[in-house]
DNA sequence: AACACGTGGGG
DNA sequence: TCCCCAAGTGT
């Protein structure tokens, strides 16, 4: 049986309405337009069961809603499961997120990448609990005002969990797609869904696709060229070295770093300055004490947005009684699990301790 | 209007 | 290995 909820009737109404052939025939006529219903019923028989989702006929809770939003934003499915199921244990609800440590959710989120995001969503869960009682807004221009939420999450948000005729594109492209089709309700599922299973960057699935006949890049054999992309420019190598300080009990010697920017607000430790010139035969002379450093063999390679990253490592060893140099802390190999190290300081410790960190669970291999 | 901002997986 | 990218936002 058909899975029909409210949301979808109301979305279902207008585009019947509309003076275009039957589903059918149109979704195998060569010159037919591409039709809501044809997606809509596709996405009937092939949407994807997701943690944050509602089943066919329930709601979706907002809080979920908005947390996969934000979590995947440039991120992969396969990358947010692991981390979505993660923070609904530890942060079940708004409120417990908003009364929440910074470092607790800074932690939470380490290894997932756009530090900025962490810190929005931290701030906009403390907005929703001091400024709308613990309950989202439910209008696009409402969750636009909240931290870490720009056009194109309170569109997803608001037609998501709250049923409003938004589609989760850009603000031009849903201005014409809504007036075009009159559509609401799950469309914006449905569209990401196609995008993410059938009309993939590569090797589009066009035969299994509902808007096969009316796919302008298909009939000209070009689908792969589209869309087009803007140049990017390469980013410079940067070099520099980072200084494992290790305690005769295994404590590790760390800081946090600036709030904002780069790995903004996380935790690592010290390192030289990054720059394309820097030269390690002298990393010495920044290391953050006197002591006898020792290059590990090798570098830490990383990649971040807008340029790669080569670190060397030097260990060295602290007394016991080693007092942390200003701004710094010590902490014990057991509170490394609490800290929030992003994946660049994982591999600098892996590397500078010869041993992996416990690394947190990874996702099982999922297809589509 | 550009640019900064992470990471892991697939081809 | 290398290159590309994946449900964008903030400045």
């Amino acid at each position: 049986m058909r899975a029909v909820h409210a949301k979808r009737r109301m979305a279902e109404a207008p585009v019947a309405a509309r003076s275009d052939p039957a589903p059918v025939l149109a979704a195998a006529g060569r010159e037919a337009k591409p039709s809501a219903a044809d997606l809509l019923a596709w996405y009937d028989r092939h949407r994807r069961d997701l943690p944050w989702r509602a089943r066919p006929g329930e709601t979706a809770e907002p809080y979920r809603v908005w947390l996969s939003e934000i979590m995947l934003q440039q991120t992969t499915i396969a990358a947010v499961r692991p981390y979505f199921a993660a923070f609904l244990d530890r942060f079940p609800t708004v409120e417990a997120l908003a009364s929440a440590s910074s470092e607790a959710v800074m932690s939470a989120w380490a290894g997932l990448g756009y530090y900025s995001r962490a810190r929005n969503l931290h701030a906009c869960a403390r907005a929703v609990v001091a400024q709308h009682g613990g309950r989202f807004p439910d209008t696009e221009e409402g969750l636009r005002a909240l931290p870490g939420i720009g056009p194109y999450t309170a569109a997803a948000i608001a037609a998501i969990a709250f049923g409003r005729p938004a589609a989760a594109v850009d603000g031009n492209v849903e201005r014409v797609v809504s007036r075009l089709h009159r559509v609401e309700g799950d469309f914006a599922q449905a569209l990401m869904d196609l995008g993410a299973t059938i009309c993939t960057p590569k090797r589009p699935a066009c035969a299994l696709c509902p808007w096969l006949g009316p796919c302008r890049a298909r009939q000209a054999g070009l689908q792969e060229n589209y869309p087009v992309k803007a140049p990017k420019r390469e980013g410079l190598l940067r070099r520099g070295a980072a200084f494992v300080a290790v305690k005769p009990d295994g404590a590790i010697l760390l800081r946090t770093r600036p709030p904002k920017g780069l790995l903004g607000g996380m935790a690592e430790v010290p390192t030289s300055e990054w720059r394309g010139d820097y030269d390690s035969a002298k990393a010495v002379l920044d290391a953050p004490f006197e002591a006898r450093w020792r290059r590990a063999p090798g570098v830490v390679r990383h990649v971040f947005t807008h340029f790669p990253l080569e670190l060397a490592v030097l260990v060295g060893r602290a007394a016991a009684d080693a007092p942390a140099p200003e701004g710094m802390r010590w902490t014990s190999r057991a509170g490394l699990a609490d800290e929030p190290l992003p994946n660049l300081m994982k591999k600098v410790l892996a590397l500078a301790l010869g041993e992996a960190l416990p690394e947190r669970p990874k996702a099982a291999r999922r297809r589509g």
